[in-house]
Order: structure tokens, then C-alpha cells, then sequence
DNA sequence: GCAAATCAGTTGACATATCAACTAATGCTT
DNA sequence: AAGCATTAGTTGATATGTCAACTGATTTGC
């Protein structure tokens, strides 16, 4: 958790002189890798890193500074598909470059390690996610 | 970093009921640690896991709900000593165990594995860590 | 021995996060 | 087709986090 806030705050050194937060960077980037349709509100919740119940908001901060758009989906009207805007896109390429040269600060671990950490982090991951469901269904009974 | 998120929700759904966030349990881990005389406001601050600006304002609520208590220090008067209170003391007790039994979930992971992760995570950390410190000069110039 | 710099901590203004209650649309059931 | 449950998203109240400016205490340099 200590390496996590780190590197949290690396990329935040780089991407909020640019008048965003870490989360709405990693909205830009989810909304950017999804391409041309966008995605619904809550499914863009589920991609985060850090689970946000606050999306909307976080949304509408993107959409006030051009870099989101939104509109209601025709099919179901309940849904709102947000897409990344064209200055949105021409931020993240701004940023880009920094980002990636930030985190090769993790290249003290060799591209071996790396690989490991991942997988290791990836198992962690699993028992943790198992242990908060179990932990939730006992909390809602 | 989702991983890190998930344990940080994880250890919430332990400590939240009890009325305490994730930080204000882990400024009541470090003055536990601290013993008897306690610790100086920014020195909890440099010893928490997630670093925040904000702690004078965390450990007032700390002091709102009688955890921990605070005293002027008489030879240095700019500092103040922070100590855990007895009710604090108490509710770490009752704490421990579902917080240890919580964390069992890391044992998807073995005891080598888990050494291994620690090992690499701190290698990281160091990368980052010195990273960060060299955007910051870069910054302030 | 005194002004300037530094240090420990606090405060105010503001941004963001969180929770529960809500609206509107859709799906399911009989 | 009516009624209830579910889903997607929003909103309001409130708590918490963040930044910069500040106070008061202690060093430091000259």
C-alpha cells in the first residue's frame, strides 16, 4: 500500500499540473481505450483502479472541462453513454510520454521481477477479492 | 494499485463499523506502537502508510471521539505529543483479531511467495521513491 | 544579541468522497 | 396489461481531503 500511494502520487505530479486528478486521468484512459461509442456511466466504474462510488460527479467535472461528453442511450433510455471528446483525446497525448517515462522509475525491478510482481499481486488480488464478497454477504443478511 | 485498493476496502469493512476510517486505525496502529510518551503530530504523519497533509484535522477527530490525547511540549513549545488513550487502546483490541483474520485472504499467496512480493514491492518503492523526489527538485526550481 | 530563516502545527476556503434516498426506465411475473 | 422488482444514474447532506496562508516557537548567521 505504501508503494501504491507512491506511485499514485508520481503520476499525480505529472498529470495535476495539467488541472486533472489521477481518476479522471484514469477515466480519460478508460474512455479513450474504448473507442468511438463510449461506454455507460457504471460500466466505466467497474474498469477504475480505485472503485469510486462518486462517478457521476467525477463525470460531470470531465464533461464541465470539455474533455467528456455525454448523452442519453437511445435503446435504454436509463443508460448515458459518455464518450471522450477530441480535447480530451489531445490530453492524454500530452500526457502520455510523462506518464510512461514517470513509471519507468519501476525499472529498478528487472522486466523478470516485474513480471512476477504482477503475477504475485494478481493472486493477492483473488483471495482479497474472495475474503471482501464472503465478508459483504455477511454484512447483508 | 487494485490491489492495494481492494485490501484498503477490505480493512475499511473491518474498521468502519466501529466508527474509524482506514487512516484514523492506522494513526491508532502507530501511537500504539509509539508507547507511553507517544509521538509528535508530524511524526505520525511521516509513518502513515497513505501520506496526508491533513492530519492535525484527522487526529482532532481522533481526540472528538476520546482515542487519543494531546499535550503542548513543555521544552519545545511548537510541538505537541499525541498519545493513544486508554478507550483507544481498548478498541485496537477489539480490532486485532478480525483485522489479522481479515489479512488471511494474502495466504492465496504462500509464505515464499509473500516474502517475495514484500522484497520486490520495496525495490519498487525505492525507484518511485527517488523518482518522485527528482520531479519535485525539478518543480521547485 | 537581534533579524531572518526555519520549523511545528493550525486554520480557512475550497474540492472531492461517501452514503443513503431518490427518479425514471426497463424487465419479469402472473 | 398491471404491479412489483431491478437497473442506471442522479442528488442532497455530510464527512473528509487538500492547498496555501498563517501563528508562534526555535535556530542560525552575522
Amino acid at each position: 500500500m505504501r508503494t501504491a500511494d507512491l506511485i499514485r502520487r508520481l503520476v499525480g505530479s505529472v498529470v495535476e499540473p495539467h488541472d486533472i486528478t489521477v481518476q479522471q486521468y484514469n477515466v480519460l484512459r478508460i474512455l479513450r481505450g474504448a473507442g468511438e461509442q463510449g461506454l455507460p456511466t457504471l460500466e466505466i466504474a467497474e474498469r477504475m483502479i480505485e472503485q469510486t462510488p462518486g462517478i457521476t460527479r467525477l463525470i460531470d467535472r470531465l464533461e464541465e472541462k470539455k474533455l467528456v461528453d455525454r448523452k442519453r442511450c437511445e435503446e435504454d433510455r436509463r443508460r448515458v453513454w459518455c464518450r471522450i471528446t477530441p480535447t480530451g483525446i489531445a490530453l492524454l497525448a500530452k500526457l502520455d510520454a510523462p506518464v510512461h517515462e514517470s513509471l519507468s522509475s519501476l525499472s529498478t525491478l528487472g522486466a523478470r521481477d516485474l513480471a512476477q510482481l504482477v503475477e504475485h499481486l494478481d493472486r493477492a488480488r483473488e483471495g482479497v477479492h474472495h475474503a471482501l464478497a464472503t465478508n459483504h454477504e455477511i454484512k447483508s443478511r
